[in-house]
DNA sequence: ATATTAGTAAACCGATCTGTATACTTTTGA
DNA sequence: TCAAAAGTATACAGATCGGTTTACTAATAT
């Protein structure tokens, strides 16, 4: 793997999550990333070549990053469910955030059904699969309808801390995500009583 | 109100969700419109001016539309919180659906704190009132929490069937919003004995 | 009736975009 | 060592963008 690929395809997240994709230029990514213009279609075919890259690239990145984070909030299943909206706030509140950069893709290429669109939603498939392997783990009853019910509070989250500008939305996903897991585990008699 | 001022509006909001904001050029707009573009420049000072008045067009004319159809869906405030959820199942149904208008600004216009992201920013927040008129209405202690809990099911929602490219989301939400909206009622003990 | 306003069609401007070409330099591996 | 590969810097091409201008026509209100 080459290193000025890598400079361009970093540069390339950088400026796509902040600035959009079609407002961000070929000339912009290159000077960011201290990289000739030829070197960069030495490297990638056309811009959709790159931001395809980039794509795919956080793609791993991202989904390393949250798997471990969210691993790392407890060594207990039903603690690491609830764990993921404690690493979303982490998330949201980094200055750098711009919401989820698949979802801005799939705004921006709403029209297409191709390579782009596809990533995105492979993407999200995959988060919905981690939080279901951490429910099976659980031992939740029908681990997937509870994992996608969570992954549609992460992106509820997601998108209201971006419109809003503020990370609280992480925590009061997280109250709801207790009880929906509870329900699942039918604990809600358990914790009452 | 002009009426071709009206019509270059419906264009712009037409083509702005479909193919997104960069995407669409000031030429598209006036032709949909069969418009010219001395017209379009003599109705608005600029594209931002005719985004500006395409999103608080749509905000007035989406909300007045999802409020009356999820006043329509019952008449106990209680079945029309869940309602939200199937007045969403029809949205996402329709083949012109690309998603919230307002999700896909922001995430154009990430790195700007203007009039546009107000604009979006202020949707959402009327949006997250009406719920909460509905759980006041259904007398469910603290409608404020529970409104921004189920609002954040329907931006989670709308995300999902905007990537996956399919409606069903809106039912996996209803479903969890008929869980937290008996558990904010504590309801949950009358309906298990 | 007539002056103002709203409209069309199309040429045009400068800027910017993606992508290519030219000419040269640095790195590097067999 | 030395040729191929990878790099820089920059100019350029062709298209498109937002926005203006020109010349003309249709509508409209006092």
């Amino acid at each position: 793997m080459s290193k000025k690929r890598q400079e361009l395809i970093d540069a390339a997240i950088k400026l796509f999550a902040g600035h959009g994709f079609h407002n961000t230029g070929i000339d912009w990514i290159a000077q960011e990333a201290n990289v000739s213009k030829k070197t960069m279609y030495h490297h990638f075919r056309s811009k959709e070549e790159l931001i395809l890259a980039s794509l795919k690239h956080q793609d791993g990145l991202f989904r390393n990053a949250f798997m471990k984070a969210v691993n790392e909030t407890s060594n207990q299943p039903y603690q690491q469910l609830l764990g993921i909206f404690d690493v979303a706030t982490d998330w949201f509140s980094d200055k750098q955030f711009y919401g989820c950069m698949f979802i801005n893709a799939i705004g921006e290429y709403a029209d297409r059904e191709d390579a782009i669109s596809q990533t995105c939603k492979s993407f999200k498939a995959q988060m919905t699969a981690f939080i279901e392997e951490l429910a099976t783990k659980a031992r939740v009853p029908n681990p997937n309808a509870l994992a996608e019910t969570l992954a549609l509070l992460l992106e509820g989250a997601i998108v209201t801390a971006q419109v809003a500008g503020k990370p609280d939305s992480a925590s009061t996903a997280k109250n709801a995500a207790k009880v929906l897991v509870d329900n699942a585990l039918q604990n809600h008699v358990k914790t009452l009583f």
